[in-house]
DNA sequence: AGACCAAATGTTATAATATAACATTATCGA
DNA sequence: TCGATAATGTTATATTATAACATTTGGTCT
């Protein structure tokens, strides 16, 4: 992964190979479950991969229209409940949008951070939050089912950018 | 606060205590800030605070439009944006929602539980979560700003009532 | 008190996000 | 090939949120 830098990826990184890599991982995976992996969802999924930043239902569906006579609300979102349902995507609830996941195959619930500046989100695994969670929970009696976690701030290009220009 | 078990209250709890706390709160702190807590935003502010669990805006609209004549949704989202300002409220992103905080004096973001059977949302303040949150956003490079840390599953009331059920 | 300013609220319209309900088409197993 | 089921198309509408401008209210200065 000499791509990354610790979540967030470079600007000039190979995206095209991020999005063929989601698409392949999403191939074998619907295969392995008997899932149908339509053309339709299949091109949403890309569409999410555009980038690395959150896209909104209906910036999908804007770019669908295009191409797909006839592509409504219901269009997009029953492509979108698929994907997220076999965690092909996660949605970021506080942006009311939808990011590709890069490992669908493992179940999680994802951890986020959010730049305000760029829009680039940036999925980490830090065991030690669903840990810290976990204790919350158990200390009030409560039963984990899902977390949603959350956290905006600016990333490490837009901080370089901020100390460029002597912020 | 033994009113209090674990953040779960329990369903026979003193409520009118914990709306009358909350105004009281609200008044103090807004005096202090020389914030006007105008008759409009403190009614809203009770309302949230009918009950321990989060109130969309349109909920809220529905009660005050019995009262209010020319009650429309900008006097809602205005008064929940002030509310908001002064950490008197918390936004609950998953759910659209809106919530009284108890400590708007200690700036934070909340973290919460939220019982999918009930309801009910609890805040909690498990300084192990930040100190997570702060430790992968160091590994990726990342100035945090603000976190959402939303936690879906079952209350203690709505477990004891499930395994009394023989769930 | 009166004039003024800024903040708060009223009012109308509309944007943005999401789902309901039913019709049609495609896919797959028997 | 038939029939069941899943997927998609289609139309309408629900839900959440904001823009833009008008009016009112509350405080301040003289």
């Amino acid at each position: 992964m000499s791509n990354f830098s610790g979540g967030f990826l470079e600007r000039d990184h190979d995206h095209q190979h991020c999005v063929a890599a989601a698409l392949e991982r999403a191939a074998v995976l619907c295969a392995e479950r008997g899932a149908r992996l339509t053309e339709l969802r299949r091109r949403v999924l890309e569409l999410i991969w555009s980038g690395h930043r959150p896209l909104g239902a209906y910036d999908v569906l804007g770019r669908l229209g295009r191409e797909r006579r006839g592509a409504a609300p219901p269009t997009v979102y029953r492509a979108l409940d698929f994907l997220l349902e076999h965690g092909l995507i996660h949605r970021i609830e506080s942006l009311n949008s939808f990011v590709g996941c890069a490992h669908p195959d493992v179940p999680h619930t994802g951890q986020f951070l959010i730049c305000r500046e760029c829009g680039q989100a940036a999925e980490i695994n830090e065991a030690g939050i669903d840990d810290a969670i976990a204790m919350g929970a158990r200390r009030a009696g409560f039963r984990v089912e899902s977390r949603t976690i959350e956290v905006e701030g600016s990333c490490p290009h837009c901080l370089d950018k901020e100390r460029d220009g002597n912020d």
